[in-house]
RNA sequence: GGGCGCGUAGCUCAAUGGCAGAGCAGCGGCCUUUUAAGCCGUUUGUUGAGGGUUCGAGCCCCUCCGCGCUCACCA
């Protein structure tokens, strides 16, 4: 049974009082003939013609200023906020009493009248007319704005606490604009990528979610189970392995924009499901694919943000100026990690130099004594070399053993063509010259598969199909993985992740 | 999983171990161009949950729950 609070129940006895008096608190139809931009368009349009502009309009009170015998009040619609203005003049004092007891912060209503201006000149429509379209029980979270001198608006008591904002995300967005903003732009972004990438040949494709082995990824993988088939399956980590298998099947240019799931830690940056782009283009290598990354973002800025600046607040103090114009500052990752940390990794070829030497040189660091070399390289990348990235680059050539689906670099067999993307000092993206070889595919997975027998979490399943696959021959390709929503906090400056996913995992209530 | 921090009214926040408060929202009243409208009056609490110390706990201690930051993890 719901537990009203006192003033749920106030808004129930109204609820009470508008159907005694015959009228329908939740009516089935609506009707509207302008939303709040038109109706302040059309006004502007007849200018001092003195044209009547009759409008119906349609939206939540966030706002009413009772005086007696008038009241101002603002509904907020789809484009915007708009004034109504009630009149005894026009309505009568009951009808004006009747709204003001009946109507409350929250509550959607339509209202009909004519459009005018007040004495300082703000559209408003007079209202010779109004209904409730739907009675709101409980009250939201208030959040008033002050408009400042300097125009700026000052939000007063908004919600503001980011649990809450988080669990009840439907009451978020009804008070705060900027959330709404937020998404509007993510899903922009979505079709800027979309649209740029079905304009270059590719392919848009879905693949499984549900996996009877999952791979493509280093992550632990949720598992679930199919009746019928008696059978585990996983929820994709990555959509690598099959969108390959279509390059298999002659599809040159395929991507898939969809929902990966991870197993582990949430963060600032980290949610367990996620959603994902991937691409892959056959003939390319990750050279190619670095300029159709830089290109991709670049559309993304221009098409969807009218600029290629942006400003990210990584914290309270730290604030960034971005620059997404091309080409990327491009490193190379053996030279940056010499420039940030002082060490070659060159000179220590196996693990167990390089873990020496990285004591060595930084007695208070604690890097892993087991990790294998591309860990301790890892290792290096994140204390001394992702701090510095904060423009937009690639870096590029990373370690074959953390990397056992790309292909390595002719003439260096530690090391594999493979680049990630960053920004902020945080990976926003995942690429490399794809392996193609079945039979050095084949050695990986055994590799991977030896080197992590300690540690079950970070096998690697061996896919035997997939290399059924690669062994009818597979195109060189370079491809391309990376976060949409890593993407959509760079360009809408939130240093979290929870900012731009409508609904972030959460421990359940209770 | 470890460390640090937070949790008080519908919302935003106060309260030296000593009567649980303010603004907004709400409720009653005044007000014919307001816009955080204003003015007068007024209501609202399992102080996240449970236990302990104390004459007395929102405050100190323990356990649990939730959230935030951070570390680990996340090739």
């Amino acid at each position: 049974m719901t537990d009203y609070n006192q003033l749920e129940k106030i808004r129930l006895q109204k609820i009470e009082e508008l159907r005694a008096e015959g009228l329908e608190p939740y009516p089935t139809r609506a009707e509207r003939t302008h939303t709040s931009r038109q109706a302040i368009a059309a006004l502007d349009a007849v200018g001092d013609e003195g044209i009547e502009v009759r409008a119906t309009l349609a939206g939540r009170i966030r706002a009413t200023r009772p005086m007696g015998k008038l009241t101002f009040t603002h509904i907020e619609d789809g484009d915007g906020k708009i004034q109504l203005f009630l009149r005894v003049n026009e309505l009568g004092q009951e009808k004006v009493d009747f709204f003001n007891k009946m109507y409350d912060l929250g509550d959607f209503v339509q209202a009909s009248g004519v459009m005018m201006r007040t004495r300082t000149g703000e559209p408003t429509l007079q209202v010779h007319d109004f209904k409730m379209l739907s009675k709101a029980v409980s009250p939201l979270p208030a959040a008033k704005d002050e408009t400042l001198e300097d125009g700026t608006v000052l939000r007063h008591a908004a919600l503001e606490d980011p649990e809450l904002r988080a669990r009840q995300r439907y009451a978020d967005l009804a008070v705060n604009p900027n959330v709404r903003e937020t998404f509007r732009k993510r899903a922009a972004i979505t079709k800027a990528i979309r649209t740029f990438l079905d304009d270059n040949g590719f392919l848009e494709v879905e693949t499984p979610i549900l996996q009877p082995l999952y791979g493509g990824a280093a992550a632990r993988p949720f598992v679930t189970h199919h009746n019928e088939l008696d059978q585990d399956m996983y929820l994709r980590i990555s959509f690598e392995l099959y969108l390959k298998r279509l390059l298999v099947g002659n599809l040159e240019r395929v991507y898939e924009i969809g929902r990966d799931f991870r197993n582990e830690g949430v963060s600032f940056k980290h949610n367990p499901e996620f959603t994902q782009l991937e691409f892959y283009c056959a003939y390319a290598d990750y050279l190619k694919v670095m300029e159709l990354t830089e290109n991709m973002i670049g559309y993304v800025c221009d098409t969807v943000f009218g600029t290629r600046q942006f400003a990210f607040d990584k914290d309270d103090s730290t604030h960034y100026d971005l620059d997404f114009s091309t080409p990327w500052r491009r490193v190379e990752m053996r030279q940056g990690i010499l420039e940030t940390s002082g060490i070659d990794i060159a000179n220590y070829p196996t693990a167990e130099a390089l873990f020496q030497a990285i004591i060595a040189k930084y007695p208070n660091k604690n890097p892993d004594p087991h990790a294998a070399r591309g860990k301790l390289i890892d290792f290096l990348l994140g204390e001394f070399l992702e701090p510095t990235l904060i423009q937009p680059t690639f870096l590029y050539d990373y370690p074959r053993d953390i990397s056992p689906l790309a292909k390595s670099k002719p003439g260096d067999a530690l090391t594999v063509e493979r680049f990630e993307g960053y920004a902020a000092g945080f990976e926003l993206c995942n690429a490399f010259t794809e392996l193609n070889d079945p039979l050095d595919q084949e050695q990986r997975f055994l590799d991977m598969g030896r080197d992590y027998t300690d540690d079950e979490e970070e096998k690697h399943p061996l896919d035997e199909d997939y290399l059924r696959a690669m062994r009818y021959g597979m195109p060189p390709n370079g491809g391309f993985g990376m976060g949409m929503e890593r993407l959509a906090m760079l360009l809408t400056n939130n240093r979290s992740i929870r900012e731009v996913l409508l609904f972030p995992a959460l421990r359940k209530e209770e």
